[in-house]
DNA sequence: AATCTATCCAACCGCCTGATG
DNA sequence: CCATCAGGCGGTTGGATAGAT
């Protein structure tokens, strides 16, 4: 019946590895390949279960891995295919070459997801959302919609505008829209925003891309955060109490 | 200099799925 | 068909480190 018994749990080593024993799984794998996790171990001398080698060997001793920080289009890619595939890291590690999927949902849940959430953008839905966005920012531009103060502002509100379609690199309206051809202009419109995120904007990436800080969204992306580019999905707009983020 | 707090990330845990006997 | 297992996956943890007080 069945397969024979896994690797006892009894007197196998947990936690971090030594030097010594990567070199033995090293050696191993280019030796003998990968092969049966179950039995690889015990082959190659190690008091390890079979899941914690594989485990060592596809996410830090493979020897494709990408090393670093991720770049402004790997950022790009991530963000896009979660909005598309949710948390299926495998799935978006496989469409980054070299980057395993724990480091990409390491990235997305200490780097990524803090700041969509800062920005007001809901990391799962990907849309807007005026009760996760840095509530300096809405001191500054309308007051009256500080969670608490403003019943309305307490529901949730969505913009129309997925936040992907802001991020497609070669759209024509993400460039329009994020690019930032005037850079001090964009700067000024955004200093004393008190955040750090918006007064940082480009921080992040200006070395790396012409982009704008792209995931800011739409309230701030781009020279103008005046929003005339962006529909709302309610009537927001056509309701005095319901004034969102006009610009400063 | 010492202590506290926040952040990062390697590694573990538990669950799911498909394969095996 | 069923029980069991290996492999794979996503969620979570906790030690190490950096930065703030």
């Amino acid at each position: 019946m069945g397969r024979t018994p896994c690797c006892e749990k009894n007197g196998l080593k947990k936690g971090p590895w030594t030097p010594d024993e990567d070199q033995k799984l090293i050696e191993y794998i280019h030796k003998n390949g990968c092969g049966n996790w179950r039995t690889l171990p015990k082959n190659a001398g190690l008091q390890r279960c079979g899941k914690s080698c594989r485990l060592r060997w596809t996410n830090y001793l493979r020897p494709d891995i990408k090393r670093g920080r991720f770049s402004f289009e790997e950022e790009d890619t991530i963000i896009q295919l979660h909005s598309i595939l949710g948390n299926k890291w495998s799935a978006i590690a496989a469409r980054l070459p070299g980057r395993t999927d724990n480091e990409i949902k390491n990235y997305w849940n200490t780097k990524i997801r803090k700041r969509l959430m800062r920005m007001g953008i809901d990391p799962v839905t990907h849309t807007f959302r005026l009760d996760l966005l840095d509530q300096s920012l809405i001191q500054m531009i309308n007051p009256e919609l500080i969670i608490g103060n403003n019943p309305q502002s307490q529901s949730f509100i969505q913009m129309q505008t997925p936040f992907r379609d802001l991020t497609i690199p070669g759209d024509n309206q993400a460039h329009q829209v994020v690019q930032y051809d005037d850079v001090e202009n964009f700067r000024q419109n955004l200093a004393g925003f008190g955040s750090d995120v918006l007064s940082n904007p480009m921080e992040d990436y200006a070395p790396l891309s012409n982009y704008g800080y792209y995931g800011s969204g739409p309230s701030v992306v781009g020279p103008d955060p005046s929003l005339e580019n962006f529909s709302f999905q309610s009537d927001l707009r056509q309701d005095p109490n319901k004034v969102l983020l006009e610009p400063p």
